[in-house]
Order: structure tokens, then sequence, then C-alpha cells
RNA sequence: GCGCCCGUAGCUCAACGGAUAGAGCACUUGACUACGGAUCAAGAGGUUACAAGUUCGAAUCUUGUCGGGCGCACCA
């Protein structure tokens, strides 16, 4: 029995209380079932009577009361006792809380996911770098979340696509192109250029691909040089997060925004809804209606659009290619444009609660060894995604980012990350699916076909089953509330429970017969239960985009 | 000055208003003729920055104070 199939039980003993009119109580549409911490407080509880008491006008204890004989008469509830001020506390059947097991292998890898959001069309857009450098560790914290948010809020049923804004338009990209002709003609880069070493090795492969270049007159070179270096940094970062396993389902360039016509399109729109006035030359946009602290401008006197004007036709765009709920995952150093992208929303005639979204991600410091490691993109002493990824390998990298919530700053020891040892949480998970793994080779080799064999549910009987079998209940709920609450840490933090309930059922239980031993009913529930366990983790990790292996 | 985020074990961090605030690391002590010990068991470690308030109940919500980070362009 899942809490989900719990909680309607139990909404089915207070209607029926209810109906028996010896207490006048509010069936709630909602019955709030929880996973005791203590173990001794039983497989579930639920505070319902807490909640209800007082619009019921009955002492908690005496509606706990109530209900708990109601529930401890249910199928599949071995006993229901009230405890503290109201709790009640649930232990369910063995054979009940065994199903779980055959419930989670029959499901697969469906199991887990939802539609809670079914029918959303959601845009996820992150990381948006410039393409004038490599990406670095503030980008790849987003690299490694946004994509779990992507892919939580897809099994929670949404339809999501995940897309990266490429900033290749302004002053930028003009200095980019100009450090990198400055260092391809072994002249010192300007100060307000980029000074990374990457610039000069891509001056080096720009003349390898195309001497000529360098007789160019001066303007048409810059521009061949911009050109040149925008398209291999562009795909260096590509490729960089092909092989962080961040795929973007769509690449959109701010260029194509103002040349497809959008920004004039994004522009009228917003003129229609009528916030948009002109003050000293300027044409703006009066955010400040709807919670900006100052309006913005979308024109300059001199004519030029604002990168702020190629936002919001942005997120006119975004909305005309039918997407209900625009995320932005942004940087701490961006939390300023939150009410402003809001606001934008607003503007366009939309409901800026319902159809945009921000969220901000706190910066990642990094220290080596107890000493903190600076980042500069212009300075170029940067920690990058990739020398990341080469140091501790892509499953470690995004477990370790993704394991915290992306809302509160944080502090990475590179020398405990690049450690393969169990001081990573992320070992501890996949070490636990691969001995899953292990032991159900095991048992193939021993030829022992547990699918084919009769199931008896009530075998998983021992307090270690009843631990594992209740980690692997809360599985979908998890999903849901890191969908909800845009938190795919939560579904790490689970894995770390269920990796241990894991271990610790592992340490008690034998699961196959030793050499001498017969097969058993039990060995048959414990395989089940084992492969319930590996398709939860496979599960769980898939959706951080961390691999399963089957072996170490 | 105004605004946003954050103060939880020695360190890095959990805890969608619930019961005795939990993990990992580090520290102390046990369990290997191993279904994978990359594991398990036990111990020690806390005034949840501080103060008031809200209620059956607050690390969580409200207000204030202190401390830290970041942001306040006709830049991109």
């Amino acid at each position: 029995m899942t809490p989900e199939e719990l909680a309607v039980v139990v909404r089915g003993a207070l209607t029926d209380l209810a109906e028996r009119g010896d207490m006048s109580v509010a069936v709630p549409d909602e019955v709030h079932i929880e996973r005791p911490r203590n173990r001794d407080h039983g497989d579930y509880a639920t505070n319902v009577a807490l909640t209800l008491a007082k619009q019921a006008g009955i002492p908690p204890r005496e509606l706990a009361t109530a209900l708990a004989e109601a529930l401890a008469a249910c199928e599949g509830i071995d006993s229901a006792e009230i405890a503290g001020p109201g709790f009640v506390n649930i232990r369910l059947d063995d054979a009940a809380q065994g199903e779980l097991a055959r419930g989670i292998v029959t499901a697969g890898s469906a199991y887990g996911t939802g539609n809670a959001l079914a029918g959303r069309t959601v845009n996820v857009e992150f990381i948006s770098a410039n393409p004038t450098g490599p990406l670095h560790l503030g980008h790849t914290r987003w690299a490694a979340v946004g994509d779990a948010i992507a892919r939580v809020l897809a099994a929670a049923g949404a339809t999501v696509a995940k897309e990266f804004y490429i900033n290749d338009r302004g002053v930028q990209m003009d200095k980019f192109g100009a450090s990198v002709m400055a260092a391809a003609h072994g002249q010192p880069v300007p100060e307000d250029g980029y000074h990374g070493g990457y610039i000069l090795d891509l001056a080096a492969e720009i003349i390898a691909a195309e001497p000529a270049i360098l007789q160019l007159p001066e303007e048409e070179q810059l521009i061949a040089f911009r050109e040149a270096a925008y398209g291999l940094q562009l795909r260096q970062q590509q490729s960089v997060l092909r092989i962080f396993h961040t795929e973007f389902d769509v690449w959109y360039s701010e260029r194509t925004l103002h040349d497809s016509g959008a920004v004039v399109k994004g522009l009228d729109k917003l003129r229609g809804q009528g916030h948009v006035f002109e003050l000293d030359g300027a044409t703006w946009l009066r955010t400040t209606d709807f919670g900006d602290d100052k309006d913005r401008v979308l024109i300059k006197a001199d004519g030029e659009y604002t990168y702020f004007a190629s936002d919001t036709a942005y997120y006119v765009d975004k909305r005309d290619r039918g997407f209900d709920l625009c995320v932005y995952l942004l940087g701490a150093d961006h939390h300023g444009y939150v009410n402003r992208l809001r606001a934008v929303a607003a503007c366009a005639g939309d409901d800026m609660d319902d159809n945009v979204e921000v969220l901000i991600g706190q910066l990642v410091k990094i220290v080596r060894g107890g000493e903190e490691v600076k980042l500069s993109k212009r300075a170029g002493n940067i920690v990058t995604l990739e020398d990341l990824v080469d140091e501790v390998g892509v499953d470690a990298a995004r477990y370790s980012l993704i394991r915290y919530p992306a809302d509160s700053p944080l502090t990475l020891d590179l020398e405990v990350i690049t450690q393969r040892t169990s001081d990573n949480p992320v070992f501890y998970v996949q070490y636990a699916h691969a001995r899953v793994c292990s032991v159900l080779r095991n048992a193939e080799d021993l030829g022992i076909d547990w699918r084919n064999s009769d199931f008896d549910p009530a075998q998983l009987s021992h307090p270690r089953e009843g631990e594992l079998l209740g980690a692997l209940g809360q599985f979908p709920r998890i999903v849901a509330s890191a969908a909800e609450l845009r938190e795919p840490h939560r579904v790490a933090r689970y894995l770390e429970d269920t990796a241990t309930a894991y271990h610790r059922f592992y340490d008690a239980c034998r699961v196959l017969p030793r050499g001498d031993e017969q097969l058993e009913p039990e060995h048959i529930a414990r395989l089940w239960l084992c492969a319930a366990t590996r398709q939860v983790i496979y599960n769980g990790l898939t959706m951080l985009g961390v691999s399963a292996p089957e072996r170490m």
C-alpha cells in the first residue's frame, strides 16, 4: 500500500465518522500522511485529527481516538494508535506493505511519475551565457540543477522544453572579437577585453584554419575574428554541455530574435497593452505598474534597442510559441531582474504569478584544501565546467551540485569531491544500485526465476524490510514535491535515504539461499524487494541525469 | 539609503507548521573463511545568530536587532 492509497483509506474512515453522525467533521480533500522519523511511531502517521479538531469543536485526542478505532478495522492496516497531542500512528500489515514491491516492478520506469503538472507546457531557460568564453561554475550549477528541474517537471507530467538563450549581440561580442584579433597579432588584449588563456587558443585556431584573415582590412578583420571566435566558442559550450549530459531542446540566438522581427512584434504587443511611453527621446516600458522599482528603457535616445528590449521580446516570443509557463533560472547577481521579468509578463497582459517564474541560484564558492579559488571570467583564472568534469567526472559533479538547494550559497571543496570515495554521496547511492544489480545477477546465475515464481508479500516482515518498503513508497511524493517546489535536491537526498535503507536491509537479511539451502518463499520475496529497489534508484538517478551503473 | 538571499553540530549541509532538529565528513569503539566491507552497528557532538509575536505545536510564518553575500545603468 502506498501512502497515497493510505490517504484514501483515512479519508474513507473520516467520511464514515461524519456520516455516522457522532462527530460533525468536514472531510478535507487532502489528508496529510507522513512518514514518522521515529520508527516507533509506526509506518505512517497523520495529523488530520489535529487540523480538524478546532473547526469540529472536538478535543483533538477524542477525534483521533475515534479515527484510530475506525482505521484499525480497515483492510491492510495492522494497528492505529493515538499519540502526542492527537497524531494517529498507523502500522500496515506486512502483506499490504509488501505488495508495494510488485507494484514498483510492474510500473518500471513509470514508477514515481505523476500527473500533477499534466497539461502545463513549460519553458525552462538556463545558463544563457555569452558565447565569449568557457562556461564557469556559476553556469555549471544551473547546467546540473536546471536540467534536473526540467526532468523532474517532466516526471510530474508537464511538457517541458529546455532552452539556452545565446547572448550573441552587443558590445561584449565586439570586445570579444577585438580581444581575439589582438591576440592573433601578438598584441596585448585591450584593457576592457577578455584576458583568459583561451583567447590565445581561439586566435591560433582561427589563423590555422584561415591564414588570410590577417590580411583583411581592419574593420572587416574585426568582424571576421568575432564571427569565427563566436562559432568556435559556441561549439565548445555545446560540446561540453553534451558531455555533461545537459542537452537543450532549443538554442535561441538573440540575433535571430532581432532579424526575425520578433523584437518589433514584441514591442507592438506591449504598446497594444498600453504600458509603453516616450520620455526624453527614449521609449520606455512602465514596469512600475507591476511592482518594479523603476521604469525600463526599451529604445535608447540614439535609436538603439536595449538588452531589456530583447528580454521582453523573447518573453513574448516564448508565449507565442505556446509555453504557458516561462521559468528563468538566473544567477544571484541577477536577482534585480526578478521583479522586472515579472513586470514584463504583466505588461504583456499575462498573469505574473502564473505565466512566469524566476529562480535565483546563489553563488558556488570553490575551495581547494580550504583555500578559496577565485573565479573571474574576464581575468582568465577560472574554474570551468570542463575543469570540474575533468577532475571529478560528470556524475560526481552533477550530483554534488544537485544535492543542495540552489537558492542557498554553496561551498565545494575540490579536494573532497575529487575523491572517489564514500565521502561523496553519489558513490554511496551508485554503490547501492550496483549492489542490487549484483544480487540479481547472482540470482540469475543460480537459475532463480523470481519473476515467474509466486510472490508472497507477507514474507517481508523483517523491520529492515519494512523500512525499505516504506522508503520505496515515498518516491512518487518526493518527485511530486521536487517538481512543485522546483527542488530536485529532494530527489538526491531521498536516494541517499533509500540507499541507506537498502544497505541496512542487506546487512540484516540474506537474500539468496546459501550453498546448501533450499529456495524458500522468503528468498523470492526478497528478490522482488531488490528488484523494486533497483528500479527506484535507477529512476531517481536518471531523473538527476546521473548514471546508475550495474557494476562499479 | 532602498531591495533580494542567507545565519542550524568542529566542517559541508538537510528538515513542504509536527512528535526527542537529522545526514555525511572529522573523532571514539565494534562487526569481514565478503549474496560487492565503496557496507553495517554503537558513541560523542545543538540555547536552530538574538528578542518579541502568531497557535494545540515554530528552525520554518510576522516584526525588530545583529552578522554575511549580492544587486540597485538610455551596460550587456
